[in-house]
RNA sequence: GGGGGGAUGUCCGAGUGGUUAAAGGAGACGGGCUGUAAACCCGUUGGCUCUGCCUACGCAGGUUCGAAUCCUGCUCCCCCCA
């Protein structure tokens, strides 16, 4: 562990262990040696658009990573990119982003500060909104536009590859990289960090800042972190995310179905230590599942978290506890499909296939799918499952 | 401004007048196996008052006994030339 004493070059080969790029080379050291001349500590930027409402995992990998500049007494700057947002950050994408109203922008851009908190001492961190110097003048817009070429931007992957492919690429988009770029100027930041899909974005901030005649940053990426499904980024809109806000199973559960292929690197990235040697895979997930839940809960969260799961999908037993959900039975009997499709946002046929499939059972019984409707106090009182996790007590109402 | 190409289900992608709710793949979901992993097997994947009915192949009309497939207009996208 680096500390204060620790020499710049040897807190720079520290931050930079896990990085994927660290560029300039070289350039890191320089910073520190040169704030630690001039007596201050290096502005570290990171920006993060609140285009999806909740943090997950993926953000806490650069996160931490701010957080460790910070440990070695570092100034943070958290740029919440609500007037970004609103532009949409073309990296990895294949198509234009749908737009974001104004509305769902600033309420995701204050969850976001909040749930930063979870991740890093907030307290210390200079957190920043880039509406607050992006909302700007037309001739300023243009100043900007001025500093970068067409060439230059078209270098890029995302927008070569959709060239290529005949996909469309809007003006707005090419301007992202632009703001971002900005950004850096407005906060004179010393270093950014982003994931490896930013290294376009954070280098071209090295040349926005030149042109303002700033000094340029230090750009650090750090991989990406691959999602539930151990393939695609972890992404709110691929659903394949754990939220920093899921409750502790969910946290448990989804990080049990993580494909053994993505572990080592979920480990280490999210992970300060390494699985001890000789732990199976599977007892390596459990270990990662119960600390990842202590991270955004606590200790004790993250034990019933093991026991909840191991008594469902282990001893396949109910969960402990379950939901309630009344139904309706008037005179009749009940309509299970309509039931299902209700208390889980499905469609009835979609329910009824389900069910055909043998993946209803009331109070642990498959039904099969004849039984579509049932008397009522056959429902009453008894649990509903739908798949395997999915579950309801049912209560007669009416 | 001119010329050409394209728009199909969650996605990719077949299909150019009739057994097409629409091949195939991916993804997802259900069942089995299991470590809610991987691999594998089986099945499902528009809606519904479900042995049938309704809605669907960019939008709106038209031709036809019958259209995703033909015609007309419109919208959007891409490419080339200027």
């Amino acid at each position: 562990m680096a500390s204060g004493s620790a020499t710049p070059a040897q807190a720079a080969a520290w931050l930079a262990r896990d990085a994927v790029d660290s560029l300039p080379a070289g350039e890191l050291e320089r910073k520190l040696v040169s704030v630690a001349e001039q007596g201050r500590s290096l502005r570290v930027k990171l920006g993060i658009d609140p285009t999806a409402p909740d943090l997950h995992l993926g953000h806490t990998v650069v996160l931490r990573k701010l957080q460790e500049f910070q440990g070695l007494g570092h100034q943070v700057v958290l740029i919440v990119g609500d007037y970004t947002a609103r532009v949409g950050d073309p990296s990895g994408r294949s198509q234009i982003r749908p737009l974001l109203t104004g509305e769902q922008v600033d309420a995701n851009a204050r969850r976001f500060a909040d749930q930063a908190a979870h991740v890093l001492d907030v307290g210390e961190v200079e957190l920043r909104f880039n509406g607050e110097w992006l909302d700007m003048a037309t001739h300023e817009l243009f100043a900007l536009a001025r500093t970068t070429t067409i060439a230059q931007l078209l270098e890029r992957d995302d927008f070569a590859k959709r060239q290529a492919a005949h996909e469309p690429v809007s003006v707005l988009e090419l301007l992202y990289p632009l703001l971002q770029g900005y950004d850096s100027v407005a906060v004179k930041a010393d270093v950014e960090l982003g994931g490896t899909d930013q290294k376009f974005n954070l280098l071209l901030g090295r040349d926005i800042q030149r042109a303002y005649g700033e000094e340029e940053q230090a750009i650090l990426t750090m991989p990406i972190l691959p999602g539930t499904d151990g393939v695609r980024k972890m992404s709110k809109s691929l659903g394949n995310e754990i939220a920093v806000l899921d409750r502790p199973e969910q946290i448990y559960a989804k990080t049990l179905r993580v494909p053994d292929d993505a572990l080592a690197q979920w480990w280490e990235l999210l992970c300060d230590e390494p699985p001890s040697p000789g732990l199976s895979p599977r007892d390596a997930k459990r270990t990662l599942a119960r600390s990842l839940v202590a991270r955004f809960h606590d200790e004790a969260a993250a034990q019933d978290a093991e026991r909840a799961f191991d008594r469902v999908f282990v001893d396949h037993e109910l969960p402990e506890e379950i939901e309630d959900a009344s139904f309706h039975a008037g005179d009749g009997e009940v309509h299970l499909p309509a039931l299902v499709a209700e208390l889980f946002g499905m469609s009835r046929s979609e329910a009824r296939r389900l069910q055909e499939q043998g993946g209803v059972r009331i109070g642990g019984a498959m039904l099969s799918g004849a039984e579509l409707d049932l008397a009522p106090e056959m429902l009453d009182g008894q649990v509903l499952q739908v798949g395997k996790r999915r579950h309801r007590r049912l209560h007669r109402r009416g």
